[in-house]
DNA sequence: CTTGACACCGACCGACCGGTCGGTCATACT
DNA sequence: AGTATGACCGACCGGTCGGTCGGTGTCAAG
């Protein structure tokens, strides 16, 4: 009776990140779903038995991708007692995948692009939002952390959430610079400085 | 002999304005030619007179839009005499269009998007890029200037461009995250922390 | 071997879109 | 009035893409 039985979900996921790298390539909208099918190994028809729609499934790839990057920032910072550590391995954790390979960058344009222009269906938006938020909430979390271990000096937990807000803009806005600039300045100088001052002065 | 003049370049700046503001609304993939020839109302061949290809069109409306936002914050600051005044009305000025309406900030993640997605083309992409740059060099020289007047403490001119290139990326990361956040957090408060502490710690 | 459930596929379809082109209209010169 | 010219237009075309669907291969149970 029963046929051949394939993980599902295992299988979604990898033509998620075949998704993903071919996305990252060339554009969301300039990426046709057969270009999709072909990069991932399977028939066109076979993507629309593990997703609903392109839409669907960019967002879906999206989340995997940022969960991914996120949990690993993370699992890893978690493992570290000092405070002020903690917070530049979370930092420099997120932005490892970046430095690795420029393919990363060009991801997450992709993944801009694709929040910032299906937000008006906040039907797949809104994991990738929550996702967002959660980065966002594990700084609010580790600075507060260093603010009860008498480390940060903060007035209160709301200017740890400014912090955060802060935090976070400037490190997007630093990878698009970086990549829209077409690399013409050294990344991790620039986080660096900036994390330089929000330890020593800022946080302090 | 001599039929009807029209000003061909005072047309063509309508039109772009127009197309700025249907492609913030729907994105620019999801916009259609006759949408924005209806929205601009003329003919979707009028415009083919005046803008050579679609991606033409927006490069060209984007310059015009930064040009305007560019020209406005500089001739504006300028006028001030005291560096700290000059950089706080520069990126307030700059910021001012953003948070008079959202739809600038809308505006802002088309031009991102049309930016980073045909960076390949460098044609259209160049004029663009050396926009940016303008504003970065605009921040440089206030900075240098605050520094030969003696109110702004930094070591060289290297450091310098590492700040303006972090404020840049900062400025256009917090509009991102507001947008991306649905305004949940107020744009000018963040502004006003990050400077703060770039005028009272960092350039001191 | 037969059967049937299931994963898989790619030819096909209809909608849509960027760009063209032949023609119209208004103007201004003769 | 006649006519030349530039501005304007929208029906049309070639091509693309997201999504569908009927069919194929395969494996396991009977």
């Amino acid at each position: 009776m029963v046929a051949r039985i394939v993980d599902k979900d295992l299988k979604r996921r990898d033509i998620a990140r075949a998704a993903m790298e071919v996305f990252s390539e060339r554009g969301f909208d300039a990426t046709s779903m057969s270009l999709v099918a072909g990069s991932a190994g399977v028939g066109k028809g076979t993507i629309y038995e593990y997703f609903d729609s392109k839409d669907e499934m960019i967002a879906a790839a999206i989340l995997i991708w940022l969960e991914d990057i996120i949990e690993g920032a993370r699992s890893l910072s978690q493992r570290i007692e000092d405070p002020e550590l903690r917070l530049r391995t979370f930092v420099s954790e997120s932005m490892a995948e970046f430095t690795r390979d420029q393919s990363a960058i060009q991801t997450s344009i992709s993944v801009f692009q694709v929040v910032l222009s299906n937000l008006d269906n906040s039907k797949w938006s809104d994991p990738i939002q929550s996702a967002f938020k959660d980065t966002w909430k594990i700084i609010v979390q580790i600075i507060m952390d260093g603010h009860e271990k008498g480390v940060f000096n903060i007035s209160d937990q709301g200017e740890a959430e400014k912090i955060a807000i802060n935090l976070l803009a400037f490190l997007d806005g630093i990878c698009l610079h970086y990549y829209a600039s077409g690399g013409r300045f050294d990344l991790m100088t620039q986080v660096d400085h900036y994390m330089k001052y929000l330890l020593e002065e800022t946080l302090k």
